[in-house]
DNA sequence: ATATTCATTGAACGTTCGTTGAATAATAGA
DNA sequence: TCTATTATTCAACGAACGTTCAATGAATAT
């Protein structure tokens, strides 16, 4: 009935904040232009007069923080340094590829939590998981180049399918469904990132590793002069 | 144009498959009830005759293939059998839990694909995210039991959080964005699930494993009385 | 002060949405 | 065969959809 916020700022901005909300919330085609301008305090127009159409408006808010949080990463990504040993933390690269997301969502206020729950729908949208690659994928390439060196051994194949597994239970974790609560009987809280960000690099570290030390047995044992040095550990 | 398909099966049957094809591709709201009938080569009234609506309709699509897959889980849950150790392999409760979904994908053809893909769709809607709760939530009980009896030492936080790891990266998996596909330069494909079986469970497991192993440390440390053992190793 | 550009409004467009009811066809039981 | 039940078709409903346009208000520059 009676619209919200017609708060000082223009209504672009208010447009755009409410799309962010709306879109992660419910999924592009469960939001109507009307829901949005409602939400905002706007007209329906406005939508088309300052993006384009509805479509439009979905890519502008998706690279409205890409931008941002691209740099921070990039940033975190190259800062990544060999520790006494001469290799690289993998728990060190998974953190920076995730800690700016965890950081922003859980300090940067209900904004950055919807940026990324709208990621998160569009991540698993084959129609629009376009908008992933044109936005992101440098700094995912970035990322496994950066795992890369910190797993020399390891097959490409490896890298980029537990990437895969890494990036969908990221995209689960920011979809914050509440299942994860239901599930526990509240004993764990999908909203709850301290915890996520206590457990993910171990746990995502500890797969990539697994996934390289079974490639090296895998070859080890594919390779024939290598077949007595594994008969004499087992001895 | 042209219907599809007015096969000798009644149009009951067709309307189920060509909804199950459809709301894993295009979303729930992505598709309408006319997109559906057309594409079943049935009549636009038919999904209220025979399901009472849109909603009911996707509802009866997700718990048609529900039962036989608990069914095959919760056996192959319960299968799981102690090792020569006396203790359960996390791989082999990882696979009881995940094969069932990558066999049938893998041979039972493109209906199953599509409800796999279905199923990821409603996991990460917070809006529907209740029918993974209505239909999946005693074999997700079951498989969180028996990583218990896998992980006895572990703490049931890093229990769920672990699952909550898990379903992301299947979830993912099957709902096949062909993301991964251009990010690898083709070298590796979404549909390829035997690569996605050959390195899940380990990857898992491993993951599992890591968060048990840092709980065991962490809690070494927080005891009351060995804090001073801690001051003394630290004097 | 006037002209010009930008932002916003209100009303309407044609289309598609989910759903419904009456009419017809197909099937099964007596 | 007649009847009763079930399945399917056809046409239409009102509501909501994304979009458009002319009119109006606000801001800026000349």
């Amino acid at each position: 009935m009676a619209t919200k916020l017609k708060a000082g700022r223009p209504a672009k901005e208010r447009l755009l904040d409410a799309a962010e909300r709306l879109f992660a919330q419910r999924g592009y085609h469960g939001v109507s232009i009307r829901d949005i301008t409602e939400a905002a305090g706007a007209d329906v127009a406005l939508v088309n007069y300052h993006f384009g159409g509805k479509r439009a408006l979905l890519t502008r808010v998706f690279e409205r923080r890409a931008e941002i949080l691209n740099r921070e990463r990039m940033e975190r990504l190259e800062a990544v340094q060999p520790g006494a040993d001469g290799r690289l933390d993998l728990e060190a690269v998974v953190n920076a590829f995730m800690e700016p997301l965890i950081l922003r969502s859980a300090r940067g206020g209900r904004e950055w939590k919807s940026y990324f729950a709208l990621v998160a729908q569009v991540n698993n949208s084959p129609e629009l998981s376009v908008l992933m690659t044109r936005h992101f994928d440098p700094v995912v390439h970035k990322f496994i180049d950066v795992l890369k060196a910190a797993l020399p051994e390891a097959d490409l194949r490896d890298i980029y399918w537990g990437y895969h597994f890494l990036t969908g239970a990221l995209t689960l974790t920011f979809a914050e469904t509440g299942r994860l609560d239901k599930l526990s009987g509240r004993l764990c809280r999908s909203t709850d990132l301290e915890s996520v960000h206590a457990r993910f690099a171990p746990f995502m570290a500890a797969g990539f590793s697994a996934l390289a030390r079974r490639r090296a047995g895998a070859a080890a044992r594919a390779k024939p002069r290598s077949r007595k040095a594994a008969a004499r550990v087992r001895e």
